[in-house]
RNA sequence: GCCGGCGUAGCUCAACGGUAGAGCACAGCUUUUGUAAAGCUGGGGUUGUGGGUUCGAUUCCCUCCGCCGGCUCCA
């Protein structure tokens, strides 16, 4: 006897056997036909699965449920599988191939060893979905079966998947008591699946597209063998798949690369190097605005400015242990005399051992701590050439840097301040959508120099300030730097791709390494602990997101024009250069169209190039000694007097965009 | 670095074994303009690089460089 429970709390009882596609048929057939798999116990099942004897709570999905979209991308990538396995013949091996459902571009994906002499492009794409769509054409059942391991591995062995025979090597391994693995057959496909999936292929629909190719490496360890993974997409409705791509399609226009030529804001030419960014004036004005803010902020809360150079002598990076533990990812070490012997000068990868220098260039006392060094300090770092990508990954780039060196007792409160610094950052540019993540050593790995008890005060040291301020966190292992565990903030990009900011980085080791000293009050020579922190990160990958996140669009105070004067006619040029010269003599940024195009062209010109405000100028300003204010988004404002566009703008900026310019004040 | 793809004018793209074309942009002229593109004319290309196949290569093949999508890496 089986005893079901549904949602609504009602109960029905059923012969043993039964499935929970039976309990839907009873309850009605629309609910049947659009059943995809039910959560049994708060586990999900597959529809076709018989319910165990005794009482059950019972909840049928269908497409209208969170947990189906999970099942219909893992089947749709079973489906494209056996696709693959149709077309390019039995000797190819299915590795993995997991549902996506929180990515922004991809549903699901399925990563393949392909024959030798065969390659899948994305012109083969076509080809696999329209195989896929025969597939589904066939309504094949997919069934669920349970395995010993060894049977399991013998079925896999008769059909050659050694992937598979691996992997449930795996499983038995993780877990000893391995009862069984699960198999789904859907025709004459065969893979080793948890589950659960659709009941058969014909629910998979039409709503799926293949994106795109990509190699990626068995167990994603480069040691191994590259295997070609398919990336794809699948919903329940086709308006579904068409609003998703084009989501995709408006988030390609918001690519800080594409509006970043558009807008003049950088340049990566070819001739200068991969990686290495040029800033525009347009782009280099939004940066002296950023830095020069940040600046202000800094020299609030007690942080004093050095500079440093670009180079200095390899041997600082030995004593550091970033050499040659980075070496594969540092420029070339220069020899630049005879007498520099092997060491030579290094290209800096980080400001770190600068700032440590001139922190002991000086005997320091408990009173002179904290000593917060900051530094808008660049840096080269050889990424691999993959890597590279716009603004976010480059070659050289600009750390906005400090080093605070501190006591034990102080830390806390440091790195608390820290946080608050960050989260101010991200506020005050209204990047609320970020994740903070807490990255820890991999207690498996030897990359991490110093002493464990290091670890373990510097771990507690920031889950302590975390929890006090009450933030969301995911604690990682194996994310930590070499030389301490640290607090990231990470946004996503346009299409969903993660990026590092702002970081806080606790280190009682380079103040080992360096020996590092202070006088306290009881006179004996004490170590600092050391924070390395950047709040925006870097200005590029900052900006390269911020360009994204307002799409070109930037708030008054960053924007590089301001405004725009555009006269009506070239009659107007005289009153039209008044208006520019006031407000530029104001301190703001305007730029005056005095192009022979119709008023139309200009406007378009400017609403096109992003410039916050226009001032159109004709006849009826000219007699009223007025502006007609005009929004790059909102359209015609009105008229208003000089005076009062100035003061609104001049208040706009200087409130970083909280007061906006008001309309007939 | 690895897998796959791409590289044609400043930008976005077309052509495809017979030495390249459009729109925007740029320059000149005409128009003197009222809230997202006036008209005409013109200049601009060793088709990323080096090699090969061919009577002939932008097109086919290889090298290198760069870019794009991933993987790996990210102090």
């Amino acid at each position: 006897m089986v005893t079901v429970q549904l949602p609504d709390g009602s109960k029905q009882a059923h012969d043993s056997g039964v499935t929970a596609l039976k309990v839907a048929e009873g309850i009605s057939p629309r609910l049947a036909s659009a059943a995809i798999a039910a959560e049994v116990d708060g586990k999900l099942k597959d529809i076709t699965a018989a319910l165990d004897d005794g009482e059950h709570n019972v909840r049928i999905i269908t497409s209208r449920d969170a947990e189906a979209l999970e099942v219909l991308r893992h089947t749709a990538a079973h489906v494209m599988a056996e696709a693959v396995l149709r077309l390019y013949g039995n000797r190819t091996q299915y590795t993995i191939g997991p549902a996506l459902i929180n990515d922004f571009q991809y549903g699901f994906y399925y990563d393949f060893d392909l024959p030798e002499s065969v390659s899948i492009s994305t012109d083969d794409l076509p080809k696999i979905e329209a195989e896929m769509a025969k597939i589904v054409g066939e309504k094949i059942p997919l069934e669920r079966i349970e395995l010993s391991p060894d049977d399991a591995k013998a079925e896999m062995k008769k059909i050659g998947q050694s992937y598979k025979i691996e992997m449930i090597g795996d499983l038995e391994k993780e877990n000893s008591g391995l009862s069984f693995v699960s198999v789904y057959r859907q025709g004459n496909f065969i893979d080793m699946c948890r589950g659960p999936h659709l009941p058969d292929t014909g629910k998979l629909g039409k709503a799926f597209k293949l994106m795109s190719v990509a190699g990626a490496y068995w167990r994603g360890d480069e040691n191994n063998k590259m295997l070609t993974r398919i990336y794809g997409v699948a919903f329940f409705d086709k308006k579904e798949l068409a609003a998703h791509l084009e989501r995709i399609e408006e988030a390609k226009k918001r690519d800080h690369r594409v509006l970043g030529r558009q807008l003049g804001l950088f340049l990566l030419d070819e001739k200068v190097g991969p990686g290495l960014p040029l800033w525009l004036p347009n782009g280099s004005i939004i940066r002296m605005e950023l830095e020069g803010w940040l600046r202000g902020e800094l020299l609030k809360r007690g942080y004093q400015p050095v500079h440093t150079p670009h180079i200095g002598k390899l041997d600082l990076w030995r004593t550091s242990g970033h050499y040659p533990y980075y070496e594969h990812g540092l420029f070339p070490t220069m020899n630049l005399a005879e007498g520099d012997g092997e060491d030579g000068y290094l290209l800096k990868p980080m400001n770190c051992p600068f700032h440590i220098r001139i922190y002991k260039s000086s005997q320091k006392s408990y009173r002179d701590l904290p000593v917060r060094l900051s530094e808008f300090g660049q840096v080269y770092r050889f990424e691999q050439s993959g890597e590279l990508s716009g603004l976010t990954r480059v070659r050289g780039f600009t750390q906005d840097d400090a080093h605070i060196f501190c006591t034990p007792d102080q830390l806390e409160a440091e790195i608390e301040s820290c946080v608050d610094l960050t989260k101010l950052c991200l506020a005050t540019l209204g990047l609320n959508d970020y994740r903070v993540r807490i990255g820890l050593r991999d207690p498996d790995s030897t990359k991490y120099v110093g002493k464990s008890e290091n670890w373990d005060r510097a771990e507690n040291n920031i889950r302590h300030v975390v929890q006090k301020l009450g933030m969301n966190f995911t604690e990682e292992p194996g994310e930590a730097a070499f030389y301490g565990p640290k607090i990231d903030f990470v946004v996503k990009d346009c299409i969903g791709r993660e990026w590092q900011l702002g970081t806080i980085q606790v280190d009682y080791n380079l103040p080992e390494r360096f020996e590092l000293e202070y006088t306290a009050a009881d006179n004996t020579p004490h170590r600092p602990v050391m924070i390395h922190r950047a709040p925006l990160g870097s200005p590029e990958r900052f900006i390269g997101i911020l360009i994204e996140h307002f799409a070109g669009a930037f708030p008054l105070w960053l924007a590089p024009v301001q405004a725009a004067v555009l006269p009506v006619s070239e009659k107007f040029l005289a009153y039209a250069q008044g208006i520019h010269q006031a407000l530029h003599e104001a301190g703001l940024r305007v730029e005056l169209d005095d192009s022979p195009d119709k008023i139309g062209a200009k406007i378009r010109r400017a609403t096109m190039q992003k410039i916050p405000y226009m001032a159109v100028v004709g006849g009826r300003e000219e007699e009223s000694n007025t502006v007609a204010v005009r929004h790059r988004t909102e359209g015609d404002l009105g008229a208003m007097s000089l005076e009062a566009f100035r003061d609104g703008l001049l208040a706009e900026k200087a409130s970083r965009g909280s007061t906006p310019l008001q309309v007939n004040a």
